[in-house]
DNA sequence: TCTGGGGTCCTAGGACCC
DNA sequence: TCTGGGGTCCTAGGACCC
């Protein structure tokens, strides 16, 4: 039998702002922008939620609902070392560990007894040590499956410890809310309400036949959850075998929408060559890159090509997303927002063959020793020949005028 | 209220192949 | 001609999580 601990930081990200600003303490404290600013809630401290702010609310909602709440852009570099102080306590305790985001994890402490005693006893050793390494509050839950030791660790919330003993995880999860299974939102939710679902309990009663039917693979697996295992998908994954990324991605949103044909061309240059450095980081090559294009109206369409072979040459990525860009913008439409994403990756680079140019050796040095130099002085230090804005201005003035092509078949 | 950014997984249709 | 049956790859979109 299993013992899993989830375990949850407390308001990672303003309980971070607090140990540098400790006047903020006590305070409604909201992470993510200006509270004029477009974008939504990171972190809301335990004073901002009494206004009813929470996370993922429009910054603009949380200023109406608390005018005197401290906003703050945030420290994101800050919180991903606090993460890994958190990850390093973590693996003195297990070596199976899963960082599940940067502010919560996995662990399998099964066999684990000795060393650290039972369950409740090794979770409150592992909160002593994370408080004592960062300073911070976190709450544990512990059970045999994935799935309950996450909704316990919230139910702990906050600054506890919650063991749901074996046996009891029906019993414990049954007046609890449906949406309290990670993977239920307000979508399955609604549809579950529509049959008079409320509670996981109704759910463990449903006929598994009828759930196949209605919500297909995923009605099996929600099945299975109302019974406190780790049916379906992501939580049947062994914890420790975490692999490296599947993508890599980044995104703008523009302070005001644009259909400056420059603007956002090397704007994407830009989101290509973050994203393509984060791959070389990762030692990966990508064969399938994917535009994403949000016009005014929050209009939202994703375009994807794959190459004949993969890369991590910035050049090969550019081209394809200028492309992109110039078969799916139909100018003068205004543009919210532009995303790079890259996906399909091998750890291999491919043989030389007619594709590869003498070119591309020299590129993959170059672009490594810019990698460092970025590393060194920051990102907008340099852009490297082909990569440079610059160059492509000519073809964006060429592009501009031109009516939407379709894309070529 | 006017909606970020970085991810994962799933579905579904069409192309293409045997 | 009134229409197979898989299997796989590619692409687009959407639900969901933090």
């Amino acid at each position: 039998m299993k013992t899993i601990f989830h375990l949850d930081m407390d308001a990672f990200f303003v309980s971070v702002e607090e140990l540098l600003d400790p006047s903020l303490k006590g305070k409604p404290v909201i992470v993510g922008g200006q509270g004029h600013e477009r974008g939504v809630v990171s972190a809301a401290s335990y004073e901002a939620r009494k206004f009813g702010i929470h996370s993922a609310m429009p910054l603009r909602t949380a200023s109406q609902l608390c005018p005197h709440a401290i906003f703050l852009d945030g420290h994101m570099h800050l919180y991903r070392e606090y993460s890994d102080k958190v990850e390093a306590v973590l693996r003195d305790f297990s070596p199976l560990v899963d960082m599940a985001s940067i502010d919560e994890a996995y662990l399998d402490m099964t066999g684990s007894e000795r060393l650290f005693g039972p369950p409740l006893a090794a979770a409150h050793k592992l909160h002593q040590a994370i408080s004592r390494s960062t300073g911070l509050d976190c709450s544990i839950g512990i059970s045999r499956s994935r799935l309950v030791s996450k909704i316990a660790s919230d139910q702990a919330k906050r600054n506890g410890i919650l063991w749901v003993l074996p046996g009891t995880e029906a019993n414990w999860l049954a007046p609890l809310l449906v949406k309290r299974i990670p993977g239920v939102g307000k979508v399955t939710e609604k549809q579950l309400a529509a049959i008079g679902i409320k509670r996981i309990g109704d759910l463990a009663r449903l006929d598994e036949r009828f759930l196949l039917d209605r919500f297909g693979k995923w009605g099996l697996a929600l099945a299975g959850k109302a019974r406190g295992q780790d049916a379906g998908g992501w939580f049947d994954q062994e914890i420790g075998s975490g692999q490296g990324p599947k993508s890599i991605s980044h995104e703008h949103t523009f302070p005001e929408d644009s259909a400056d044909p420059q603007l956002l061309e090397s704007t994407l240059i830009h989101l290509c060559e973050k994203v393509m450095k984060r791959l070389r980081s990762h030692a990966l090559l990508a064969r399938t890159a994917q535009l994403k294009l949000r016009f005014d109206g929050f209009e939202t369409i994703t375009r994807a090509r794959s190459l004949p072979e993969h890369t991590d040459i910035d050049r090969d990525i550019i081209t394809a997303i200028l492309a992109l860009f110039r078969e799916n913008w139909p100018p003068p439409r205004k543009v919210r927002l532009l995303g790079v994403h890259v996906s399909h990756f091998s750890t291999t680079i491919p043989q030389p063959n007619l594709l590869t140019t003498a070119e591309d050796g020299k590129w993959r040095s170059a672009l490594r020793a810019a990698d460092r130099l970025k590393d060194k002085f920051g990102d907008s230090a340099l852009h490297l020949g082909g990569a440079l804005p610059g160059r492509y201005k000519d073809r964006v003035h060429e592009a501009a005028p031109k009516p939407n092509k379709p894309p070529s078949s």
